[in-house]
DNA sequence: AATTTAACCAACCGCCGAGCG
DNA sequence: GCGCTCGGCGGTTGGTTAAAT
């Protein structure tokens, strides 16, 4: 199957196209229309190839052309369509009207990938990588959706293998979710209460390993709540811990772990109904799971379609998401900061309902 | 202000399959 | 069945711009 390129006879142009190029292909097409590629740029005047010709329609001149930043829409959509069709950016781009499959590429690539990486999932198989992440992290966000009292006995199980004093962080994070999940869907919750309760492991003795770093923790926030009357980000409250302040400014990696910790909005998506996907989507546009010791904004284990339990400032959100059609990158990074900001919900009390 | 580095993205390259003679 | 062309696709490059030093 032999084949000459296209562009190797001389005399043809490569490179940029100028806006006179732009004005003579799209002035041809718009009389001819696409196709017929081989000897389209003769006929439209144009020193170009054929294929030179075609991507440049296809990918920048086409009329239906969406320009501009991808939305969060699109960002979720481009994430669930790859977790599917891995790298068919084509069809990936026939879900996305008006983008290209080479833009969705780019965008992949720069951003999308990168903060997958960033957060320690892998972007060709969307796991987590294993080899990066802290397994009791990556065991509470993977069970937190299905199962958020397996999770809970899976984050504590893997807490008994650290120090005894340690609080583990994806405790108040799970927490967190059951909370949201009982204010959210109360029969649900109920139900996952009862699996907890016909299970064979006892959650009170687990958990008992950590009730008193956990109380000593609500017990300074409080006091710096009611002190400065306004909220205080995870990071800063975890500096303001006394340095006797349990087990892990001992060890380098607990007490980075520690200051990861990220609490609230860490409930099930609005999606109840079993299917993971769109809180699995969140995880990952939000920089969803296990990122340990990691301050960057980018990566917040808080998915953005479940605000129940945050209170973001940014003038964009509406409706309990972000306003998809006029956010940008970096607003986007604003409110994921927005959401460490350090709300322990009352309703955290559930967790003396386990024991 | 100048230089270096990083990020972005349009465009190119090469492979592939469909279709045709 | 073979050889060829065409259009499509995914990977990669390199020029431009922005940010950092």
């Amino acid at each position: 199957m032999g084949r000459t390129p296209c562009c190797d006879k001389n005399g043809l142009k490569k490179g940029p196209w100028t806006t006179e190029e732009d004005h003579k292909l799209t002035s041809y097409i718009q009389l001819h229309g696409p196709g017929n590629w081989r000897t389209l740029p003769k006929n439209a005047g144009l020193q170009r190839c054929g294929k030179s010709c075609r991507l440049r329609w296809t990918n920048y001149l086409r009329p239906d052309i969406k320009r501009g930043r991808f939305t969060f829409e699109e960002e979720e959509t481009i994430i669930q369509l790859h977790s599917i069709l891995g790298n068919k950016w084509s069809a990936i781009a026939a879900r996305l009207p008006g983008r290209t499959d080479n833009e969705i590429k780019n965008y992949w690539n720069t951003h999308i990938r990168k903060r997958l990486l960033r957060n320690g999932i892998d972007p060709v198989t969307h796991a987590p990588r294993l080899d990066l992440l802290d397994l009791s992290a990556i065991l509470g966000n993977a069970l937190c959706h299905v199962n958020p009292a397996a999770s809970l006995l899976a984050l504590l199980a893997a807490g008994t293998q650290s120090p005894p004093s340690l609080l583990n962080p994806e405790l108040l994070r799970i927490a967190a979710a059951l909370a949201s999940l009982k204010q959210e869907n109360p029969e649900l919750y109920h139900q996952q209460q009862q699996n907890l309760t016909d299970s064979q492991t006892t959650p009170s003795q687990l958990i008992q390993l950590q009730q008193a770093d956990l109380e000593r923790f609500l017990e300074l926030n409080n006091n710096n709540d009611n002190n400065s009357g306004s909220q205080v980000s995870g990071q800063d409250n975890f500096a303001s811990l006394p340095n006797d302040f349990g087990f892990w400014n001992t060890i380098p990696e607990l007490s980075e772990n520690c200051r990861s910790f990220q609490s609230c909005g860490a409930g099930l998506s609005g999606n109840n109904n079993g299917n993971g996907s769109d809180w699995y989507q969140s995880s990952l546009i939000s920089g969803g799971g296990g990122n340990i010791g990691n301050a960057d904004s980018s990566v917040i284990s808080t998915p953005l379609s479940s605000p129940a339990q945050v209170t973001p400032t940014s003038s964009n959100f509406v409706n309990g998401s972000l306003s998809a059609s006029t956010t940008t990158e970096d607003e986007r990074e604003s409110y994921c900061s927005s959401l460490l900001k350090f709300e322990i919900p009352e309703s955290l009390e559930l967790l003396d309902d386990f024991m």
